[in-house]
DNA sequence: CGTTGACTTGAACGATATCAAACAGGGTGG
DNA sequence: CCACCCTGTTTGATATCGTTCAAGTCAACG
């Protein structure tokens, strides 16, 4: 699980991720820090509340960052993708959980040794500030869907979202359909959505009923009309 | 409405705000280029998806950052106080709206000078970051509250959270007793916690009638035991 | 006073949750 | 290879919470 030191150079997400703002000679020092860390779905990367001893940077895979209410309501408060960073900067604490849903390569820093690096080098902290920025967005925009929206849009926006995020492995040039895989559960989706599991469901079957959607064994997601998916997101029409 | 040049020294957030992280000659340059604004309620001071051309100190008063959907249902994402930061640093466009509660009064940075001192003046630009780091965070809380809390619960930690905020006026020290000034309207309330005037009212009326709170002409409330309203708006028992 | 706007209260409705059962696919042991 | 289970998903029936629609109250103000 623990893997050894990484080759930034060979790196999938190293023009992508917070190492986009390192020079040479400062991605040599980061080399150096950088250890692999190969995790099934359903392991623990943070624990809301408690210390953690590393950030990192997502190779691939998907990770959740969830909430929970004392009596086990949970809410997934971000999800995080190919070339996203894992921690809180200047925290001593994590804020949530964060959990990986698939399986997730990562490529982690000792937590004291890369805020020094980020200190020393302007333009890490910077980069890293930037995507707070971008998790601040996600988390407003998601925030706007939480409140007002109702469940067909909820998970409509869901779709547009995930189909952003990840690579299409339908065709792409032929149009408009694109093919893509869920990486969440039913479950998720709904702790994702603020809805039960359930109701889910029946919007996914909702969606495929009318034709907006075809379903491949309930992880496989074909969309026929992005725009319109897109319109249904945002209720621009009935 | 558009003021004079500030004087720091007289500051009343100076100490609070991200201009702590400025030095001594640091402070004097900001000095040069802070212009005071006083607005009434209602007043716009950024709009969604356009380029404002002003960074913000909140010297006093409440602003409201709002989200809409095309058909008008609106969410409020964010709330900020005295001492708290307006603006989107390295963004060319306002993510939400920002407008006036009650009178605020702002002290205003031209973005291109502001942004530069930040790139000048790293202190500068890590204490914005921390304050990005604090909106996160109370984000996701609210991502939490949003997706899974009950009406009775939303309503309970509204109050909490406006209670840490807002001056204290009652007598603090006699107890648990805390009275304080309601800054939201109804409608404004119900925006932020996702849920109608109506339910927001018969929430106010029910924590009333169980003894929790005392309301005194709809926008001051006394909160008997905050403990135990606390443990209402987290579900802690029944 | 009469009007206005913010808030509260009531009754009926509806969207989503809850409870319960059926279904489907994948893995295991016989 | 099949019967069986296990888990995730779908579907159905009913309940509930919050919304919607409609009055009604109250204080501020002209």
């Amino acid at each position: 699980m623990v893997g050894q030191i990484i080759r930034c150079d060979s790196c999938a997400v190293r023009h992508r991720s917070v190492c986009s703002a390192l020079t040479r000679p400062e991605i040599e020092r980061l080399n150096g820090m950088a250890h692999a860390k190969l995790l099934p779905p359903g392991a623990v990367i943070m624990r809301d509340n408690e210390k953690s001893s590393y950030f990192a940077n997502i190779i691939s895979g998907v990770v959740k960052l969830t909430k929970s209410l004392g009596d086990g309501r949970q809410q997934i408060v971000g999800l995080q993708f190919a070339s996203d960073f894992l921690g809180r900067p200047f925290r001593a604490n994590s804020p949530y959980n964060a959990e990986a849903v698939t399986d997730v390569h990562l490529c982690t820093f000792e937590t004291q040794q890369f805020e020094k690096l980020a200190k020393e080098f302007q333009d890490l902290e910077h980069r890293l500030f930037e995507h707070t920025l971008d998790e601040l967005d996600a988390a407003q925009e998601w925030m706007l869907l939480l409140g007002r929206k109702s469940a067909e849009e909820k998970v409509a926006s869901f779709l547009v979202m995930v189909a952003r995020r990840m690579q299409s492995v339908g065709c792409h040039a032929a149009g408009h359909v694109t093919r893509f895989e869920l990486p969440l559960s039913r479950a998720e989706i709904a702790d994702f959505l603020g809805l039960t599991i359930e109701t889910v469901s029946r919007q996914f079957t909702r969606l495929k009923n009318d034709g907006h959607i075809a379903i491949e064994g309930a992880r496989t997601v074909v969309v026929q009309d992005m725009d319109r998916l897109r319109n249904i997101s945002e209720s621009v029409d009935g």
